[in-house]
DNA sequence: AGCACA
């Protein structure tokens, strides 16, 4: 069994990643894979030489987290399966929120000073996982309202995905389509954020890709709308 | 293989 014997956890402990990746990249993206099971507290991810290749996702529940770990397990993230755990302690950021928390006393000095300039910087810079990002959606949603206005087409092979936070990336949809089968390819256009087209084998297995990703959330902001492509 | 909270 390759959870051991931790117990359950709100919080998953991921290996095997792929150690190219950057960081703030494999966050967004596991943040995007793992949305799916629930709302995500936070993703940490460290590429120290002992921390590279994993990443904790912290959700809101336990029983996303166990969905998480069993459904996603070996699941191929940037070409390498995920190895998956419950992680063995409870995160800060859930320690925070039920009162347990208390800071660790390993800093010199000096480092406190660094990190305090360290955590002025971010509260500006919004993080997209804890979903106080300043990234606008504001755009988005109103091309989404009148695109909505259009007539509907036909079923047909290809789909055509809105409402995607401007960061989506082609291998982010990837990755969540290629369960599909006859998945065939993702398409995007660099003049027009927001959207993407994918394609499939048929308009069966396009339809069944549709119904089962219909809503995804990638932020908390940003429930797909899925539709079949104007031919 | 490696369990942190930049």
């Amino acid at each position: 069994m390759i959870t051991g014997d931790i117990p359950p956890n709100q919080t998953i402990y991921i290996k095997n990643l792929n150690e190219k990746i950057k960081k703030e990249e494999l966050k967004r993206s596991l943040y995007c894979l793992f949305s799916q099971y629930g709302r995500i507290f936070d993703v940490v991810a460290l590429k120290t030489p002992k921390l590279r290749g994993q990443a904790w996702v912290v959700f809101s529940e336990v029983t996303a987290a166990s969905n998480a770990v069993r459904q996603m397990q070996n699941f191929p993230f940037y070409d390498k399966p995920m190895r998956i755990q419950y992680a063995k302690s409870k995160s800060d950021c859930v320690a925070k929120e039920d009162g347990s928390f208390v800071p660790r006393e390993k800093k010199k000095k000096q480092e406190e000073k660094a990190e305090r300039k360290r955590r002025a910087e971010e509260a500006q810079q919004s993080s997209m996982a804890n979903g106080t990002g300043a990234q606008s959606n504001g755009g988005t949603a109103a091309s989404f309202r009148n695109a909505n206005t259009q007539e509907t087409a036909a079923p047909n092979n290809i789909l055509f995905i809105q409402n995607l936070p401007h960061e989506t990336t082609s291998s982010m949809l990837e990755m969540l389509f290629q369960q599909y089968p006859g998945f065939k390819e993702v398409r995007m256009i660099e003049a027009k954020p927001g959207i993407a087209f994918v394609e499939f084998e048929d308009d069966v297995q396009s339809s069944m890709a549709m119904q089962a990703l219909q809503g995804f959330k990638i932020t908390p902001q940003n429930p797909m709308a899925i539709t079949f492509a104007k031919k």
